[in-house]
RNA sequence: GCCGAGGUAGCUCAGUCGGUAGAGCAGGGGACUGAAAAUCCCCGUGUCGGCAGUUCAAUUCUGUCCCUCGGCA
């Protein structure tokens, strides 16, 4: 059996300062960074999904930023398969593997490893597209009724993304996704000290409203009207970001700008809501406050006593 | 000043042929196994603009006043 790799984890929600943090980390323990945000990884919005700027990606090696384009969709698991090896090979390197991001699901996915479902072919999406469209979503929660009961009682009858999800892998394979669920192992090939940024909404309101100003004034909008020339379709995975969507929706007139930066604020504080739900119910997790100046050490701290303790 | 249209939840608005009202959005809580910055679930008492009248009963009908928005002056 061999040996778990160990590393740092830092997550929390959306403009809480964990790139601050991980950088911290990275200059002194010393460490890699690696990405598990599903939005950062877009060449075409470094500004404005917050990605490590040049000058801080330049102190120390950072994976799996901006190598995107923005007409290219990550999955969860796409995701695990190009951070495996990117992890080991920090670890060869005798550095510690530094994972920031927000999204849970990739995260989870990860740690905690993901079912081996293969890959459905277009086709058989495609397909259950068009019926949804004809025959509508109560149809087709019925069919995964059949299908796949267990999965069925364990999602809402409205849910149309895990309806289509469940059908398509019965469609495709001949098995229900819950047996390819039940059939994977528990083991985590990491061992990951978790830290989290603590914010409570109340309090992150006017960092996030301040951050979409900042962004702006650094030249948002331009990045959006250069990506709105290299892939000019707003249904492309890449915009439906947020502040991509609100300003492509400025570029095409239908928002003035003043509506599109309060749409945004509100959809990233509403998203900012839900990733401190994913993240509150983690077992583990040392929480430091994000108003905390003294954050990064404390965090250095920490890590390095899990380091050390192992 | 006159004519018209309105004033109902934080916002945009439905509605009640008279029996004190409900959607969307916002907000709060939650779920989450390859779209996850996604997808979805649960949570709705508010002088129904003020005052008076009619009525067993008015947010609903009538009168009047106030305010907003159009048009005409």
């Amino acid at each position: 059996m061999t040996s778990k790799i160990p590393c740092v984890v830092l997550l929390g929600p959306t403009g809480a300062g964990k790139t601050r943090a991980a950088l911290h980390l990275a200059c002194h323990l010393p460490g890699e960074v690696v990405n598990f945000d599903s939005r950062q990884v877009y060449r075409d919005f470094p500004r404005i999904t917050a990605q490590p700027t040049p000058e801080e990606v330049a102190v120390c090696p950072h994976w799996l930023y901006g190598f995107l384009a923005t007409d290219r969709k990550l999955t969860a698991g796409a995701h695990v398969r190009k951070c495996r090896p990117i992890i080991r090979g920090i670890s060869e390197r005798g550095k510690t593997p530094i994972l920031v991001g927000g999204t849970g699901l990739y995260l989870r996915a990860l740690l905690e490893g993901l079912a081996e479902v293969p890959e459905i072919p277009r086709e058989v999406t495609m397909l259950l597209e068009q019926q949804l469209v004809l025959e509508g979503l109560d149809a087709l929660y019925a069919r995964l009724q059949e299908a796949d009961p267990e999965l069925a009682a364990r999602i809402h009858p409205n849910d149309k993304q895990r309806t289509l999800r469940g059908l398509e892998v019965f469609e495709a394979t001949g098995k229900p996704l819950s047996w390819f669920h039940g059939k994977q192992e528990a083991a985590s090939d990491y061992r990951a000290l978790l830290l989290g940024v603590q914010a409570d909404l109340h309090a992150l309101e006017p960092l996030l409203a301040r951050r979409i100003d900042a962004m702006l004034a650094a030249g948002a909008l331009e990045e959006a009207r250069k990506a709105y020339g290299r892939c000019p379709d707003p249904t492309a995975p890449g915009w439906t970001g947020i502040g991509c969507a609100e300003l492509l929706a400025f570029l095409e007139s239908r928002l003035t700008l003043d509506e599109a930066k309060t749409l945004w604020l509100r959809n990233t504080r509403a998203y900012a809501k839900r990733q401190l739900t994913w993240f509150r119910k983690m077992p583990d997790v040392v929480w430091c406050g994000y108003d905390d100046p003294l954050l990064p050490e404390k965090m250095l701290d920490k890590a390095k006593a899990f380091l050390s303790g192992l």
